[in-house]
DNA sequence: CTGAAAGCGCTTACAG
DNA sequence: CTGAAAGCGCTTACAG
C-alpha cells in the first residue's frame, strides 16, 4: 500500500504552500475561490484524506462525543442513541459508543478509554453504583459532560442532568385510573432502591393518597421477563389487583403476555399502563397506554444542549427535566 | 484549566528520559522494573493521560473500529452492536458507531468521517442501493472491512462477507409446518428484490415445491407495522392461509397482535413462524416458533476474525455462512 | 491573499 | 538498560 497523501502532497500539486492547503481545508475566506478550487482538485486527484490525529495534536478538537449508556439492548435506549449519534453526526462530530451493562468497572475502564481518544466530551446515562472512578477522570480532564435519564454524581454545576418529569406522569397515569373506577392499583416492577423508580412511584404514592387508596408493589426487574412472571403472581396474590402501572413498557408488555396466558381481558378484567411510549405500544394487542417520554425529542435537544456546550460555552442548566404525557390506549380505557 | 501533562512532565518527574516513560508506556520489558514503577507513580501522581493522537500520528493504530449499521433500532443489529462493542472492548478497541438509516448517501458520508478518524478496522452490513461512494475509500485507504448479513459489495477478497445460512433455516422451517399439516403456508415480509429476502425465501420454495404446494406471497418492509397490517390482508385476502413463515421476527410479533385483533388463534387456526429469534420470541404468548440465528455468537465470532485479521494479517474467507436452526414453540405447535 | 517556520506529544531507530 | 534526536501531518501566528 502505498502512503496515504499528506497536505504536503497536494500543496505540491496544486503549486501552494501547505499553509494554504490547510486554509482550504478550513474552509478559510482568505483564499482565493480560483486558488481554493486548485487545491481542492489536487486533493481529489490524490485521493486526499485528511489526518485528523495530525489536525488534534496541533490543537484542534477530535471531532468525537462519548456516549455511554447502562443497557443498550433496551428499545427505550437504543432509541436515545440512534436520535443522538444521529444529530451530532449532522454536526460534524463523530459518536464513540459503549454499553457499560450496569457494571461500574467496566463503566470506569470504557470511560478511561475514551478520554485516551480525547473525547470532544461525553453523554452518559451511569450504571448504578459507585460513580466516582468514572466521573473523576472526566472532572480533572474538564470534558463536557452530560448526565441524563438518571444522575449518578451528585456534581450538576459539572455534569448538568437532563431527565423526564417521571412524577408528573405516573400522577397523570394513576388518577386516569382513579377516574375509570379501579379500586387496586399495582405498581409493577422497578428496584426501590434506584431513584429512577422513586421518581416513577412518587406521583402513583401521590395520587393514590389524594384518593386515599392503599398501594399494591411487586418490585423486580425492568424486562419483559419479569412483566410476564409478575402477571401470574398478581393473578395468584393478588385477585382484587384491577389495574397495574408498571415501571416501563418492556414490563407492561411482559405482564400483557402474561395476562393473556392467564386468560385475563386486559382493559377490562385488568386495566395496564406501561411507561416510556416505544414504538410497540401502538402495536401491540390490545394496545398499550403509556406514560410518553418522547426520547427522539429527548435525544436532539441533548445534542443541541451538548453542541451549544462545545461551540459557544454554554453550560446547561443542572437540572432539567422534560415534559411527558399519558397516552391512553384500549389497555386501560377498555375497546 | 491546566495543560494536560505529557510524558515529557512525566519524565522530569520521575527523573528519567521521555523515551523510558514511553517504552514504560508500550510494556517493554527492556526498562528495568524499579524505574518502570518510579514512571508509574510519576503519572499517578501527576495525573497524566495517554494521548493517543499524538501515538497515531507517529504511526501506531488508533485502536478504533467503526461500526456502521443499516438499522440500529432493529433488536437484531442492536444485539449485534452490544455485543461487537463489547467483544472490541476487552481487546482494547472503542467502537465508533452510526446508523446509516438505510440511506446509502448517509452512509458514504459516515464512511468518510470514520476514515478521517483512522479507524483501525470497519464492521458493516450495508444498506441496500448504491455501495461504491461507501466501499471505494476503504479499498483506496486499505483498511480491513468486513460486510455482516448483508453483501452489497462483490469484493469479497477485500470485503469477507459472513452471514447466516438462511436457506437452510427457511426450509427446516417450512418442512415443519408441512409436517403438521397445513395446506396454505405464506411467506410474509420483505421486499423481493432485497438478496437477503431471496436467500429466506429460497429454502421456503424449495421445500413447498417438494412438496408440491404453492407459494403464497405478502411482499412488504420488515417491521411490526407491516405484520399488523399483513394479518388483516391474509384474513380478507386469503382465507384459506393457514400458516406463515414471516421475513423476521418483528413481522412475525406484527402477525400474532394483529391475529389477535382478529379473533384467530395462532397455533390452531393459524400456525406462524419468524425468523432470527430474538428475545422477546420466547416472552411473547403464544411463544413464538422462530429460526435461530444467534447473533451474540456471531458478533464475538466476527469480533474473533476482525481482531485476528489486524493482529496476524489473517484475512477471513471470502464468504462465510452461521449455522441456524429452528426453534419450534407454540406459535406452530399449538398448546 | 500566500509562504516559511515552529511546535503539538508521542515513537523509534540509534548510540552509548 | 537509558538518553538525544528526528519526524509523523497538521495549524497557527507572523511576515510579506
Amino acid at each position: 500500500m502505498k502512503r496515504r497523501p499528506t497536505i504536503t502532497d497536494v500543496a505540491a500539486r496544486a503549486g501552494v504552500s501547505k499553509s494554504t492547503v490547510s486554509l482550504v481545508l478550513q474552509g478559510s475566506p482568505q483564499v482565493r475561490a480560483e486558488t481554493a478550487n486548485l487545491v481542492r482538485d489536487a486533493m481529489r486527484e490524490l485521493g486526499y484524506v485528511y489526518n485528523r490525529a495530525a489536525a488534534t495534536l496541533r490543537g484542534s478538537s477530535v471531532g468525537l462525543v462519548g456516549l455511554v449508556i447502562n443497557d443498550l439492548r433496551n428499545p427505550f435506549f437504543t432509541e436515545f442513541a440512534a436520535s443522538l449519534q444521529m444529530a451530532l453526526a449532522a454536526a460534524g462530530y463523530a459518536t464513540v459508543i459503549s454499553n457499560s451493562d450496569e457494571n461500574t468497572a467496566l463503566q470506569a475502564k470504557l470511560m478511561g478509554s475514551m478520554i485516551e481518544h480525547g473525547v470532544d466530551a461525553v453523554v452518559i446515562c451511569p450504571a448504578h453504583g459507585e460513580a466516582g472512578a468514572t466521573f473523576d477522570p472526566l472532572a480533572r480532564a474538564g470534558i463536557p459532560t452530560l448526565q441524563v435519564l438518571r444522575k449518578m454524581d451528585e456534581r450538576t454545576d459539572l455534569f448538568p442532568f437532563s431527565s423526564f418529569d417521571y412524577a408528573h406522569g405516573s400522577a397523570e397515569a394513576t388518577r386516569h385510573l382513579i377516574g375509570l373506577g379501579t379500586r387496586r392499583i399495582a405498581f409493577v416492577g422497578g428496584q426501590d432502591e434506584r431513584s429512577i423508580t422513586q421518581e416513577r412511584m412518587a406521583g402513583y404514592s401521590a395520587a393514590l393518597a389524594e384518593a386515599g387508596m392503599e398501594p399494591l408493589r411487586l418490585p423486580g426487574r425492568t424486562s419483559r421477563a419479569f412483566g410476564l412472571e409478575a402477571a401470574r403472581r398478581i393473578r395468584a396474590e393478588h385477585p382484587d389487583c384491577d389495574a397495574a402501572l408498571c415501571f416501563n413498557d418492556l414490563v407492561a408488555l411482559g405482564m400483557l403476555a402474561g395476562l393473556a396466558r392467564e386468560g385475563v381481558v386486559v382493559g377490562s378484567d385488568m386495566r395496564l399502563i406501561g411507561f416510556d411510549d416505544i414504538e410497540e405500544c401502538a402495536l401491540s394487542w390490545p394496545q398499550l397506554s403509556s406514560v410518553s417520554c418522547d426520547i427522539a425529542v429527548f435525544a436532539r435537544d441533548t445534542a443541541a444542549a451538548l453542541l451549544g456546550w462545545l461551540s459557544d460555552g454554554q453550560i446547561p442548566p443542572p437540572e432539567q427535566r422534560a415534559a411527558v404525557h399519558l397516552v391512553p390506549r384500549a389497555s386501560s380505557l377498555g375497546n
